[in-house]
DNA sequence: AATGAATGAGTATTCATTCAT
DNA sequence: TATGAATGAATACTCATTCAT
């Protein structure tokens, strides 16, 4: 009985209308909440109509899950971007760790909150937990690599302690770095990235640095 | 004649209720999720009528919000009953990250999802946000401060090295705490309890130790 | 954040709403047809809530099924309200169509066109489809053996001719009947319920006399 | 260089492209039902643009009701079809019921599950029910005049009995046909076409032949 | 105090229709 | 003329919340 609107947006490609529908529904999830945020606010945002949504998106879960994958996707450029030409392994520590707090820290923390919220649903649909975890763990286990690498190189040419575990100081210093990531949410006041990156590194030296030849 | 009809609520008192609406919830979320949780199947669990749920919370959100607080007390109790008979900083550094991993960490663990998605609302209310982010910063600021008294004392003794900042050391090691649990929700395999205390440790110990006294 | 509505209806019985909301939705759905009939407009009509109708029915196609399936059960309380005190089979014929013809004829006719709109889901929902059809059968099956007694007394008692088998007879009958239905719902002026009674029973008289007794 | 290509349907005439639109509908409403059918499948089953479809119908309810006109008109070329070459009134009586059941009633009983469903919008849209009835009427009409021609025949001829009024016979006739093919939807068990033309034949004769002539 | 039937605001999703290409 | 991406009106259904019992 009624016409629908016509429609309108033809000039957009594809990939820019995905990308302005990521960036609507982001801000607004980050504003309302997983749950608050409509899908008619979204496509409002997106300068779309509602349907347009469902072109790309199956639902509001899948919208909500791809958004998220695609941070992930976007994290995960960020490190492979990261470059290792440095020669010395405590200069590529320093770096390495300092991008990560400089560069990646807040760039995750700006979609930290997001992250939250998708378990609301990871809880139900054990499908999309794993795909999402799998993501993770990659991500973890490639951001890890790295840092063995540079340890073990360390170690080999006798800079590095070879009393410790490489694996282990890299899952640590991984947590450590999730943990500042936490924190700063809720406690902004107590994590100074800089301070961070200086007590981090002090620790880490300390740790690998060969017995006997303490320099700090 | 007389029948003695199902065993009626009457006769539980009000914080025996509470805890059994706090117990439905917390299993009925931890599946489902807060969204896909209905105020019908908590109460169905709790036993409880429906009603009743909101003669002891005021909304749905009240009482997610009131779970989480509850499992942050018992972690404070958890934490604040430990004590600190050990004469040995460094003793005392083992014992409490041993408690951390050991005791308090399964306990995190599992309610952890829970406190992921308390996001999905936190993100649009700033009252319950504030509240929220007060308890935690409380809680960590305890459990800090702890952490801070050991190295200070270790330090007066001149067991530790006067170089570190302790303030900075016990924020890496909260980190380092809460990012393993972090990564052990997706990665279980990768986060051994066992093996974390050990690494923990050594870095710990190498940071600590007073320079030129490396002993491990 | 918005307070829902109190309940109001409380004075009413089960049974008493269950026959509301069949009123309401049969009116809706005569007026609009059945996609177009909204719950919203039946709820109204019905002065119940939107919920309500839920407690009542699964969803929208439980309520038209079921409204259907009651219209079957009058249909059959007509029918099996029909008592055969008569001793002659000639005029328990007539009895009968008249019947038919008179008192639930009208009453089928009525809500032929909620029964015609129902195809609308029986063609895709098979389970339905045979229940409905079950309903049906059984329904048409017990008119016709009603017919059948009548016809077999008839011929036991030398009245009628032993020629015809009285099963043939039934479902040409009760075909008749449907046919009619459907025709004065496009064509009323076509099917004159007294013209229509007459000519059956002078077209039943013939061909149920035995041979040679012609009296009409 | 020059790729042929998919087989472009420009080379479709437009009666061609309709039919096969109609097939695609046909098809589709008998499997889903009119609601549940969607113009995309039915333009993807006829294999054309979805905006095809509206280059030939106004709109879904224009199809619908199209498609529907469309199979009446060719159960009337079925019905126009019947030559009445038959001298003897019994023989032509004879053969067009048996042409009803034998070539139309399969037809009409394949796609009635259709007609059933456009009382959907018949009850909401009085201009699309009347041309409808209209049509209708006119198809009974037509059919009924063909037998009341060769009743008054038959009368003429004095071989049928002058006491029956040709006209009510006819519509009985007709009510028969349509009640018989109702009923072999839900019950086609009880609907075997040949001895439902042998019963009726049975009934008609006794009821056309002059009183005192039993011949059956 | 405890209950659960009643309520209706709120929203994800569908799909007929349009029109730029 | 044919297409199908874009659109948004329309609606079934959910579920937090209330309150008569």
């Amino acid at each position: 009985m009624d016409q629908p609107g016509p429609p309108s947006n033809r000039t957009l490609s594809a990939a820019e209308k995905r990308r302005r529908i990521f960036d609507a529904a982001r801000c607004v999830i980050m504003q309302k909440g997983y749950d608050a945020a409509t899908m008619e606010e979204i496509a409002l945002r997106a300068a779309v109509g509602k349907g347009t949504l469902y072109n790309f998106f199956s639902s509001k879960e899948d919208l909500f899950f791809s958004l998220v994958m695609d941070g992930l996707e976007r994290i995960r450029e960020l490190v492979e971007a990261e470059v290792k030409p440095l020669v010395d392994p405590w200069d590529r520590f320093e770096v390495g760790w300092r991008m990560l707090m400089v560069d990646i820290f807040p760039q995750m923390a700006e979609q930290w909150p997001l992250v939250y919220q998708i378990w609301g649903f990871l809880v139900r649909d054990p499908k999309s937990r794993e795909r999402m975890f799998a993501a993770w763990r990659t991500l973890y286990a490639d951001r890890e690599q790295r840092m063995v690498d540079t340890i073990t190189e360390g170690q080999n040419s006798g800079l590095f302690s070879a009393r410790v575990d490489p694996s282990s100081v890299a899952l640590l210093l991984m947590a450590t770095f999730d943990g500042l990531l936490h924190r700063a949410i809720f406690d902004p006041d107590r994590v100074d990235p800089d301070a961070a990156i200086r007590a981090m590194l002090r620790l880490v030296r300390a740790a690998l640095e060969p017995a006997g030849q303490a320099t700090n």
